[in-house]
RNA sequence: GGGCGUAUAGCUCAGUUGGUUAGAGCACCUCCCUUACAAGGAGGUGGCCGGGGGUUCGAGUCCCUCUGCGCCCACCA
């Protein structure tokens, strides 16, 4: 495999500048990163993209995780396999409806017909959204994010990710709509989707449920209220309240079963202050004794354990707040006396906050309350996305299967989970504690405009109301639908809304009821069976630990209910960025630092240097520091293999050529290096195997290049002359396919010098390839030690390197004597040693020098 | 309250089944304009490896415990 000696491809002055555009262009033009859908699935490595969301922006955190995705699949692709590695735009979901409403000035309204040559506002009124149909806001949300992708597409080509940018798909897209009602009616037509009315966590703003897993706790300031009930026997049962406007609402109070002060007033009635509803004492073990009073008011809703003890106690049902979070306006049936008809009258139509005002305001005048208000803090439910506590209203809702509620189907889904090869492993633990302390099935339902709709219809009565027991369900080929401007089979258009017609159900999915498809939309299930068959289940998951509750586990019950398989062999779970000061990174110091900023000055191999050095799973400083160094090592790689190959080296065919002792021992350590790098790419750690070449490299210029070159220039004839440079050549290539994947960019200017094709296609290293010429690895340690103590002596003389030394005495053990022998002309040729003289001793290798009388 | 992770030089971090005097880079100090590289190179200062206890011939590494930090989970009125 001898090529033509190495040439004027090699420039004169090296640089990193402009290498990303070039190369970048290059792959494009070449498909490097082409998919070859010809291979089989044994051939095959697939990888499941986390599709970033476009309407955001994308920050260092992307690059990071992406980085870290781009170096496994380079390593994979390198191994020989063919790697499918698709990219997918996430424009579904609320952050995109809301960035489409602001930026066109138009709001969706699904009601409305689709009007076909409809445009947009010339200047977007934001006060005055105009209202439009469901499959027009669609559309001009496909306008937009296409712009947004764009961008985010040159920059991710300019970071060097290795994606067929062939393979790509749009969380809204008409491809992606159709996977995901697919999916969902063959959920329903297994009994795994279904409807339920009961309580639903609520957001207010967005006046949608909202499912467990986009649930999170904020602390907020509270105050605890004792209020009086009035028992029968004329005393006061107390209890402990933050939410006294809630009282209207109230059914029952609650204390533990073992309360031995409570346990008289069990099977009795209260009645409620102000409005004098009889309510029961009831008793239940989640009721904490320690808590307050210990005994508490039950609501219909305050919060999850109501619904707990209303479900659990079967107690009656008396909501007071509406879809808008304001107290309902119509004064509720069950109040009966003039006082409380009349204190309710003066909440209704509140929002809570100002409810509680004027029910704490009441109950204190008519001396309700006990004692002084306390202050609390408290940990308080909010939708991840919203701005005001949840509240829990009684709706009608889709729900999937997932084991919230059934014990085996749990167990069956943990035990997934354990299937899983989880990089890091400890990861898996969070997925099985999210899935062990699940509640209730998945609400994959959402009362928002834009989105995958629910592709079901419900027929109509003679009252017109729907029938919601039997939807109407449209064929698979009929997908995607829109029930709101789409009509059923055996209807038509003006049977919309009618007695004895239909209606569509006007709800869409939630995003990750779209997301958790993402291996399907990519690999077109059901719709090329060829290429499906070829990639599934895929290998490999990546994504941040924040959302194993959502998307990854999500996706693990798809797969599971629909193939009975999960999704992928491997979960690689990156980190977060921290700022230095050890917060997870802002949105504000994110931002001020753009990927964009950080590549023009520091460039694309830097900022994946940094990244590939954050171990996987572990939350990364921002640490400008560590691109400073991946800049300096791409630039000390280009000049290092300018070097090597200006002495026109080239790989040798025959391995026998490298002769010299010191070739060989550099030659083996670098065998295992490979071995080591290779190990742990295996075990998706690139961090190590990057640490391991790097700090091979270093030592390679310092030690080995500085030893050798003194030889390989021709200073002791040809045949050592040969052996050092095949050496040089062949340890040169072997480093540029070490870091190959994390430094795509220089080590392919480099391979571009002298190679032909792509490094990025070439083998990966082995350990064969070097087996013919390995020796003692450990005269390069002796060596370097050696020519570091010469260094040492000229260092603390304060003279320069090149001044010559009269004489140097190695002394040490006979082993290490004898390996620095093997190396002495190398050694006396680096270190300028006039006379180099061993002494065997007891000790540590260890040298004196004598510098000549006449230097400085 | 339960769980996971983490704690090593001033800073950011390695340290792979326990094995000689604990490593790297940055920063700092000294020196060198050396023919691959001065946006470089050579050398150096700097560490009770969070505290305590244990296992072992031997512990940064294994076990127990405590503490700090980060995160995940949980039915707290």
């Amino acid at each position: 495999m001898s090529t033509p000696a190495p040439d004027s491809r090699v420039p004169e002055k090296p640089t990193i500048d402009g290498l990303e555009d070039r190369w970048a262009q290059v792959w494009a033009d070449q498909g490097t990163y082409r998919f070859d859908r010809t291979k089989t699935r044994e051939q095959i490595y697939s990888i499941d993209t986390p599709p970033p969301t476009v309407s955001g922006s994308l920050h260092v955190g992307h690059v990071f995780s992406y980085t870290h995705t781009d170096c496994i699949a380079r390593y994979q692709r390198m191994r020989g396999l063919e790697v499918f590695y698709p990219m997918g735009w996430d424009d579904n979901g609320l952050p995109t409806e809301r960035r489409v409403q602001n930026y066109f000035g138009v709001r969706c309204d699904p009601s409305l017909p689709y009007d076909a040559s409809y445009e947009p506002p010339a200047t977007p009124d934001e006060k005055r959204q105009v209202p439009i149909s469901r499959r027009n806001f669609v559309e001009l949300c496909e306008r937009l994010t296409i712009e947004d992708e764009k961008v985010f597409e040159q920059l991710w080509r300019r970071l060097g990710l290795s994606v067929d940018w062939s393979q790509s798909y749009q969380t809204i897209d008409e491809r992606a709509r159709r996977a995901s009602q697919r999916a969902f009616l063959r959920n329903l037509a297994r009994g795994e989707a279904y409807q339920s009315e009961a309580p639903t966590l609520w957001d207010v703003t967005f006046r949608t449920a909202v499912a467990q897993a986009e649930l999170e706790d904020r602390e907020r300031q509270g105050t605890y209220y004792r209020l009086g009930f009035p028992a029968a026997d004329g005393t006061r049962v107390h209890i402990d309240t933050t939410r006294p406007e809630l009282l209207a609402a109230c059914v029952a109070l609650v204390a533990h079963p073992d309360d031995e002060r409570y346990q008289p007033l069990f099977g009795t009635t209260v009645r409620t202050p102000l409005f004098d509803v009889e309510v029961p004492v009831v008793a239940h073990h989640l009721a904490d004794p320690e808590k307050g009073t210990g005994i508490a008011m039950i609501c219909t809703f305050g919060d999850t354990t109501d619904v707990t003890w209303w479900r659990e106690l079967a107690l009656p049902t008396r909501p007071i707040i509406g879809w808008d979070g304001r107290i309902l306006p119509e004064t509720p049936e069950w109040l009966v006396s003039e006082t409380g008809r009349e204190t309710y009258a003066a909440i209704a139509g509140a929002t809570s906050f100002t409810a509680k005002e004027r029910m704490v305001e009441a109950l204190t005048a008519a001396g309700y309350v006990e004692g002084d208000p306390r202050p609390t803090v408290q940990q308080v439910k909010f939708y991840e996305k919203g701005d005001k506590p949840l509240e829990i209203v009684t709706t009608r809702q889709w729900y999937i299967r997932n084991g919230g509620r059934d014990a085996d189907l749990r167990a069956r889904l943990v035990e997934r989970g354990a299937e899983i090869s989880w990089h890091p492993p400890y990861m898996q633990a969070r997925y099985t504690s999210w899935v062990e302390g699940l509640n209730g099935d998945w609400l994959v339902s959402r009362q928002r405009f834009f989105g995958v709709s629910v592709p079901v219809w419900y027929r109509l009565d003679e009252h017109a109301l729907p029938v919601y027991d039997e939807p109407i369900v449209p064929r698979e080929d009929e997908l995607p639908v829109d029930p709101s401007s789409d009509v059923p089979t055996g209807y038509d258009a003006s049977q919309r809304g009618v007695a004895g017609g239909f209606m569509g159900d006007p709800d869409v999915m939630d995003t990750w009821a779209t997301s958790s498809l993402s291996p399907q939309i990519a690999g077109l299930w059901e719709t090329d069976a060829d290429l499906w068959e070829r990639l599934w289940p895929f290998d490999l998951r990546p994504q941040a630990h924040e959302i194993i509750r959502t998307w990854l586990f999500s996706s693990v019950v798809r797969a599971h209910l629909e193939d009975d398989v999960l999704p992928w062999k491997h979960a690689a779970i990156s980190g977060w960025i921290l700022d230095p000061d050890r917060k997870k990174m802002g949105k504000s110091k994110g931002n001020a630092l753009t990927p964009v900023d950080l590549l023009d000055e520091h460039g694309a191999d830097a900022l994946r240097y940094w990244a590939a050095s954050g171990r996987p799973g572990t939350d990364t400083a921002f640490d400008v520091g560590q691109m400073k160094i991946g800049r300096r090592l791409a630039i000390k790689l280009l000049n290092a293999s300018k070097f090597v190959l200006g002495f026109d080296a080239d790989l040798p065919d025959d391995l026998a050529v490298v002769t010299d002792p010191l070739d060989r021992a550099m030659l083996a350590s670098l065998a295992t290096v490979v071995d080591e790098a290779t190990a742990a790419y295996d075990d998706y750690n690139y961090a190590r195997a990057l640490e391991l070449t790097e700090s091979f490299f270093w030592s390679f210029c310092d030690d080995h290049v500085e030893l050798v070159k003194d030889r390989a220039y021709g200073a002791r004839g040809p045949e050592a002359a040969d052996s050092a440079k095949a050496a040089l050549a062949l340890a040169l290539s072997v480093q540029l396919r070490l870091f190959a994947p994390v430094l795509p960019f220089v080590t392919e200017e480099v391979w571009g010098w002298w190679r032909e094709g792509s490094v990025h296609r070439a083998p990966w290293p082995s350990t064969h390839e070097l087996a013919g010429a390995t020796g003692d690895a450990a005269i390069v340690t002796d060596v370097a030690g050696v020519l570091s103590g010469i260094r040492k002596a000229k260092s603390e003389a304060k003279v320069s390197m090149r001044v010559a030394v009269a004489s140097a005495v190695v002394s040490g053990g006979a082993a290490e004597i004898a390996r620095v022998r093997e190396a002495a002309g190398d050694l006396a040729a680096a270190g300028r040693v006039g006379e180099l003289s061993f002494l065997e001793a007891d000790g540590p290798l260890a040298v004196v020098v004598t510098l000549a009388p006449e230097s400085g």
